[in-house]
DNA sequence: GAAAAATGTTGAACAAGTTCAACTAGCCAA
DNA sequence: TTGGCTAGTTGAACTTGTTCAACATTTTTC
């Protein structure tokens, strides 16, 4: 079984029981993604919440100007879903491609609704879990006011030593705001 | 009863039972607040949760550099609360200041505790709340990315004219990102 | 293993936004 | 009424980041 991790994650931010644990397992199904494949892509409607076991994902949108804005990275033990698109099920501003060949879990929408209606105690689950959330984003956006590119830069990958490594300047780019170039001339200054 | 607007909020996200929303409105607690007055000072513990009856108040942290970073502002029919700080008893960032006489109600964190355990549907209140701001400040991170200082300038003026038209140019750079003399040359330049 | 495509580097000219300082105007308190 | 705050404006010099184009390097594809 590979529901290992999953499991962990959800004790880092509530305690369940084993039973609870193992229903809530029962709905994610393991599903694989090859490396530059897309989970979901812009326009269409978001299927799926999803868990990440292996691998990389890139989640980000292009703006009218055709600029690919990234609005995370998610790897291992990180959640993946647009919520917006799957809570209302309209079409997602939203692509997640697989950055190498990836694992994850996912659980669909009627599923989904399922387990807030027969576990209670997964409404508090994911109530912290979006909450927790909310709180990085909004550090997130002050770091974006108060840093520099070159601050964000260093800060990003002092702080996700595991993520950057897997992933092109371009893409590093795209999650600081910046165009590659700017960042191709930020790294030759060297710390 | 000033309760009316909270009632109405509530709603706007999931419709509880007359007797439900009765048991909730009981824990909040009408408290006034003076102009230039804090709800909340960086450093010390977030005692409460509030949601803004009447009045304005702007959410920012100090940076080391002594600069005001805006979070958001907070008026009429909305919410109001470090999570973190309120969530894990630890010192907060944020300072929460009236711009103008103000009312909010106010639950505390063993109340809310009691609110969240004998009514379990305000998990699901709050996990949708916290959902959907969490993709509103996603967005926002977006339109940082995309927009200039310009374009920001006037979509908030715009998606926010009741907002806006109670700051000061200050206080709008302050939550745009950028310092308030260049503010005054964007409008200086007309839309 | 060669061709094609994507990524990364560099420079020069430019645009966006900051800093500092000087000045204007409005507001409030004593 | 005066003096002291704070907000807002403007200009000049500066820093940060963009754009575009040319080239180098790596990765992908067949």
């Amino acid at each position: 079984m590979s529901y290992g991790l999953l499991i962990q994650n959800i004790n880092k931010n509530l305690n369940l029981s084993n039973k609870e644990l193992d229903l809530v397992c029962k709905y994610f199904k393991p599903t694989e993604i090859k490396k530059r494949e897309f989970l979901l892509t812009q326009g269409s409607i978001c299927k799926f919440e999803g868990f990440v076991l292996e691998g990389c994902f890139r989640i980000f949108t292009i703006d009218k100007k055709g600029n690919e804005n990234t609005l995370y990275f998610a790897a291992k033990d990180w959640w993946l879903m647009d919520i917006d698109s799957f809570m209302n099920q309209i079409p997602s501003n939203l692509n997640m491609q697989a950055l190498e060949d990836s694992k994850v879990l996912l659980i669909n929408r009627q599923d989904k609704m399922m387990l807030y209606n027969s576990i209670p105690i997964v409404e508090k689950l994911f109530r912290i879990m979006s909450q927790k959330a909310l709180v990085s984003w909004q550090r997130r956006l002050i770091r974006n006011h108060a840093f520099t590119a070159k601050e964000r830069y260093f800060y990003f990958i002092k702080t996700y030593p595991d993520i950057s490594s897997k992933l092109t300047d371009k893409q590093i780019a795209g999650y600081l705001g910046i165009r590659h170039e700017f960042l191709s001339k930020i790294k030759k200054t060297e710390k």
